[in-house]
DNA sequence: TGTACATCAGTGAACGCGCGTTCACTGATGTAC
DNA sequence: TGTACATCAGTGAACGCGCGTTCACTGATGTAC
């Protein structure tokens, strides 16, 4: 094994043990030292492969964001094409936003993670992150443009930001117990009612 | 000025120096011995007063939420009693949407700090705190009994709640720029027009 | 193939920092007589 | 009113802990001849 492949290796298994721990304990429960002792190197070797644990947890979130797209793209498969069909297309949307809802029940803290974590002032996302984000949003606006062909697409953008910050916050809100308990199946009947609602009243005329 | 009042009074000294750090520089930005320093007292001074940090910040929060519920009062204040007329309850609830908006805006950080703050595992939030909370949901049953007059009340609890999620999730991921900053008129503009939506996909059969 | 050397991943003790909370002590306020 | 004492808010140095990151050093791997 050469240098480059082992580099490689340790970067995974750094990214796996990353991903262990922040999936049972919370993103807030990942330590350096420990993080190394699971990856079976030195914590000093975690800044030979990242620049820094912020790095790490954007890699761990990185691979989160993928599946969730697969989640997304699953629901999505089970729905035929809405491209014609209003009534559809909102099906189509609630099956998205009940993946959601599926996708972070089951893996409450991982995802999480997502939306917990910050970098320090002044470091920006990377451009990769980015584009992994956008290209979720690909999953609301396509349903959009069967509701609303000729939607200008700054609007539709901004629509399917808006459809998503409202089901995320359905979701988010739903999963913690701050506002008291809900069972998953009442808070999926929610998401679902809210989101065909919210469809249904923006473009149902 | 006898015992009581003085720790009254060093009480009311430590929630003013506490909430104005928070609004300043955020929950996160608050530190015991800063705090003493802003107060006028010392580090150990707020150990006689609070059990520990946490405490201060419940009533830090709670000035919040009263500040909050105030803003939503002076909405509702604007529209007429919304009892009987359909069109009357939606404008209710766009109000009170976007008062939630612009009190959100106008002091983020004071705002976010309700949401950002957890307490360690094992302390629940005390009654007067959840109490609090469940006052603010008034503004969101009162319109919804105008508009579903018999629906059962665990039903319309379940709903002002999914409602609040949703225009809390416009809220929060508006006003942080991790999906690309929005200006505050757009940001007011899809409020309003998701939960009209939302409302009148709803009700307004 | 063998040897000398260079490179760089890997090591982990140590650095540097920050922070909430405690506790032995001080001193101001209130009380009893 | 005056004096002795008790109470308790207030003090801040010190405790205890945790953590990300660094860096002088080691040793395995790869390269040159």
């Amino acid at each position: 094994m050469d240098f480059t492949a082992r580099r490689l290796s340790l970067k995974e298994a750094l990214i796996a043990a990353a991903e262990r721990t922040i999936a049972s304990r919370g993103l807030a429960g990942l330590r350096a030292r420990e993080l190394a002792a699971d990856a079976g190197c030195a914590v000093g070797a975690i800044y030979n492969v990242f620049a820094d644990l912020d790095d790490l947890v954007l890699a761990v979130n990185g691979r989160t964001l993928a599946a969730l797209e697969q989640a997304l793209a699953g629901a999505a498969a089970k729905t035929p094409d809405p491209q014609e069909r209003t009534d559809l297309a909102l099906d189509s949307l609630v099956r998205s936003a009940t993946a959601y809802l599926d996708f972070a029940a089951a893996d409450t803290l991982r995802w999480r993670a997502l939306f917990d974590h910050r970098l320090p002032a002044g470091k920006a996302l990377p451009d990769w992150y980015l584009a992994d984000q956008v290209k979720l949003f690909a999953y609301i606006e396509q349903p959009l443009r069967a509701l609303q062909p000729d939607l200008a697409p700054e609007e539709r953008a901004l629509l399917a930001r808006s459809l998503f910050s409202a089901v995320h916050g359905l979701v988010s809100l739903g999963l913690e117990e701050k506002l008291g308990a809900v069972p998953l199946g009442k808070l999926r009947e929610q998401v679902a009612l809210v989101t065909r609602a919210m469809a249904r009243g923006l473009f149902d005329r």
